[in-house]
Order: C-alpha cells, then sequence, then structure tokens
DNA sequence: CAAACACTTAACCATTTGGTTAAGTATAGG
DNA sequence: CCTATACTTAACCAAATGGTTAAGTGTTTG
C-alpha cells in the first residue's frame, strides 16, 4: 500500500486541470488584477471566481491581498516549477528507460 | 466570454491531480505491467485501477492492449510533453514580463 | 471440460467540483 | 450620512470523481 507524499503536487496539477483556472494563469502574466476584472472575461459570477481563486491559492500559484474593498490578485512565480520538476523526473526516469532497453538490444546482436 | 480550446491539457493536468495516477506513471517506466500488476501496491480494487487507467489513457499518456487475459498498459512518452510546453510557455511569459518590469523600473532613475 | 484466473460491467455510494442565487459586510464617494 | 461598489458568506444544486461490491465474460490450464 502506497500513500500520498506529495499533496501539493495534487493541488497543483489538479488546479490547472480546470480551463478557466489555466487562463487566469495567463491573465496575471499581464500584472495584478482585481477579482471583478479576472471575472469579466468569463461567463461567471463573482462567487465562481472566488472559489477558482482559492484553488489556485491553496495550489501556491496566486497570491491575494485586501485594499481597501478590492481583493488584488497577483501571480506566484515559484509554483509552477514544482509541476515541471516533477515532469522532467518523470520523462529523464522514461528516457533512460528506453536507453537501457536500446543498449540491450543492440548487444544482443 | 472565452471557451475551452484546450480540452486535452484539461485530461493531462486533471490525470496528473491524483496521487495513484502519477505513482503509476512512475510505475510504468519501468515497463509493460498487467491491471493487476498496477493494482497491487496500492489498496485498491481492480475496478478502482481500471478507473484510473482508463482516465490516463484518455489523457494520452497510456496505452493499453489486451493479450490473452490480460490487459497490458505501457506509457504513450510524447503526452508529458504538451504538459511541460503549456508550463514552459506561460512562465516564459512571465518572464518576459518581469524583466519588461524590470526595465522599466530601472529608466525610471 | 471444469475450474481458476484476469479482467469487465453494472449498480451503487459518499464526497468534491463547478456553478448558481440571495443576503450579508465593509469601504469609497457625493 | 447615504448609496453604490466590491467583495464575502451561506445555502443550494447537478454532475463528476474515486471508490466499492457483485455478477458477469473470455482464456488458460490441469
Amino acid at each position: 500500500m502506497v500513500k500520498c507524499l506529495e499533496p501539493q503536487l495534487d493541488r497543483l496539477f489538479g488546479a490547472l486541470g480546470e480551463p478557466v483556472r489555466r487562463a487566469v494563469v495567463r491573465d496575471l502574466a499581464l500584472g495584478e488584477k482585481s477579482l471583478s476584472e479576472l471575472a469579466e472575461p468569463f461567463d461567471i459570477t463573482l462567487p465562481g471566481m472566488m472559489k477558482h481563486v482559492a484553488i489556485l491559492e491553496e495550489a501556491g500559484l496566486v497570491m491575494t491581498e485586501k485594499r481597501g474593498r478590492t481583493r488584488f490578485c497577483r501571480l506566484e512565480p515559484e509554483a509552477l516549477s514544482h509541476a515541471q520538476r516533477w515532469i522532467e523526473e518523470t520523462t529523464s526516469f522514461w528516457t533512460k528507460r528506453l536507453e537501457a532497453l536500446a543498449t540491450y538490444l543492440e548487444e544482443e546482436n
């Protein structure tokens, strides 16, 4: 039996597995935005966008800060590198395996 | 209003947002495995593992083939590169933005 | 050919997800 | 101070998720 040792990766990949949230992540590269500014391009209510932003926050992708009556959202640029690292580790693991297999087949001749 | 143009990314990131499925992806780097071999390390039934493998298949991460009474699963090594490309595009977008901001602040002085 | 094996299908279940509406709270502006 | 703005909270909803059990189907194997 194996347990999950990487809940942060669950949240990170989970957060990215939704089109609105990926779009928000791209939007925020243009700079800080308020919740209503984020919601505006989508056919979505403000509470709806709040839930998406909360999920992005828990995934570590976004930071929010309230100034006056406005909540501003901005990117946490380090976050994506965790996902990237997992993918790189995994593909390099695959590649090594495939190279080992190729070597083996060559020595077979 | 913005629609989703990348359903494959939804499936890909969605599939990776679950610890059992990430573990399966790593397991399969060791080579082809049957459904029961995949299920064995986890506290999960065979139908449970079948659902995970089906999701990995729809995400394009895994190929399966039935030989005799056994269904073998193997990796589709190209699949992860789509996720990697999205992350790279997004972070390079961020980086450009941050560099532009740095330049702007420098010229301010 | 009978039984064991490896999966498959179907039905069900609790929880989470992605969304809503409606009624708040708190700040800004006139 | 009153009102509009911008968010927040709560309650609700349908559908999807991650799991199960139970009863199949199709392939070895003795």
